[in-house]
DNA sequence: GTAAGCAAGCTTACGATGTAAGCATGCTGG
DNA sequence: CCAGCATGCTTACATCGTAAGCTTGCTTAC
């Protein structure tokens, strides 16, 4: 083999890796791009040319954690239920998210939510049109389980929360631009566009998705005190790998 | 009145005000010591000598929105049933939540939790013991409310989630030392101590919460499946203050 | 072979930002 | 009246993201 000229070349594949690298064992806030050029034998501005800048680094982060949680679900089960599939994907997004645990954090505050996550979001809508939801039950699910499927709080869609500046009006464009590859959520908006047309707030009234969220669990919590141990007891285990 | 020497003097209060004016007009981003000095009609460096620093400030804002919401939230009515008390509370965050949008991403990112936010799950707690709530229940009930009730995902008590290095071990000595003022708090962690005192995961493990939360939202939504309009539809009404 | 073109990494520099250190100023109590 | 102190100011530095331009060595057409 060659002599390699004493280093394999810097890559957008090998930058994101060592952010994670520098993110999983120094935290976050110690992801710099100097920082994560010592660790890659370079200095900080040749990250430049392999990523736009340290917001699209972040987002690159992002995309790896969703690609990780996706590769660790794994295909899924013939005859799976909707309900055991997303008690498969939420678990396992949640090893994914104990072995970084800065990622909830950073998947929150991004001012845009990216694309990935969107498609993210697709499979599991999919999950639940298929399990014979509604678009709009579906809808107000995908709100109720927001934090449990990539351990977020984000306000999906419109209201461009964490961030600084409203910039979500670009958001509905983008997600109108990913269409094609989003059959259910761009069925899911459609749909509830005209339910709503009249709807002053919009289509996603985000009030009405927070109290359907806030009644399913004071009721689910209402119920285990009235049967204290008559619990669901539910036996999907998450594979060990 | 006298000419007030040309301005009232700099106080702890004054600078956390111009703080939440900064980041409700300019995102929480915008909140920088000299950005916040000038609002003052100062100097970046006299702030310190009101605050420790940046990350005392930050802190300072979670109290004023902790606050905010205390206060808005007003007495509990007399008989009024734990569910419908929080139901209130929840409703009521949300709505200081919307009033500064930069606060669940603040919130949630914070690296310790500040003393006010134990205070605030300490009034939270009593609720649902009043109502006839185990230690263990309520505590699962804790954790599932979690982002519902002050908007944001962070792991209460050991995780050390969100920030960067593990700073956790300090979180445990705070919550003793304040065990006086937590009296439901202090009561339920010595009730979960107890009867998992050999349990390696420790007395608050997440992962049994997590699924918890999980499966209670997961049969609530099967419930609705099953039966579409049967919903609760609850009475009680935010009061529009 | 060789020179043009270029991709990839480097150097330098600038404007934010948090904050350490010490200075200036004016009020207050003896 | 003045010593002491509280309060705000000035200066300075380290760290951060990144704009602009330079260097170097490979590729490729001739």
């Amino acid at each position: 083999m060659r002599v390699e000229a004493s280093r394999q070349p810097l890559s957008r594949e090998r930058v994101l890796a060592e952010a994670m690298n520098v993110a999983d064992d120094e935290g976050i806030s110690a992801v710099t791009m100097r920082r994560v050029a010592v660790g890659l034998r370079v200095e900080a501005m040749s990250l430049y040319r392999h990523v736009p800048g340290k917001e699209q680094l972040l987002d690159g982060l992002v995309e790896r954690i969703v690609a990780e949680v996706d590769s660790a679900i794994g295909d899924r089960l013939p005859g799976e239920d909707w309900c055991v599939a997303l008690r498969r994907r939420c678990l396992t997004a949640r090893q994914v998210m104990m072995r970084h645990r800065w990622a909830p954090g950073l998947i929150g505050t991004r001012p845009a939510i990216p694309p990935d996550v969107y498609l993210y979001f697709e499979a599991v809508l999919a999950t639940l049109i298929d399990g014979g939801f509604s678009y709009h039950l579906a809808h107000q699910a995908i709100h109720a389980l927001g934090s449990m499927v990539l351990g977020f709080t984000q306000e999906l869609f419109s209201p461009a929360a964490g961030g600084d500046n409203s910039e979500h009006d670009n958001a509905d464009a983008e997600l109108a631009a990913m269409a094609d590859v989003l059959p259910h959520i761009a069925a899911m908006v459609a749909a509830e566009l005209h339910d709503n047309q009249d709807d002053p707030l919009g289509w996603c009234d985000s009030q009405a998705e927070f109290e359907f969220t806030l009644d399913l669990l004071l009721d689910g919590l209402a119920r285990h005190l009235d049967s204290p141990p008559v619990s669901p007891a539910r036996d999907a285990d998450i594979a060990s790998q």
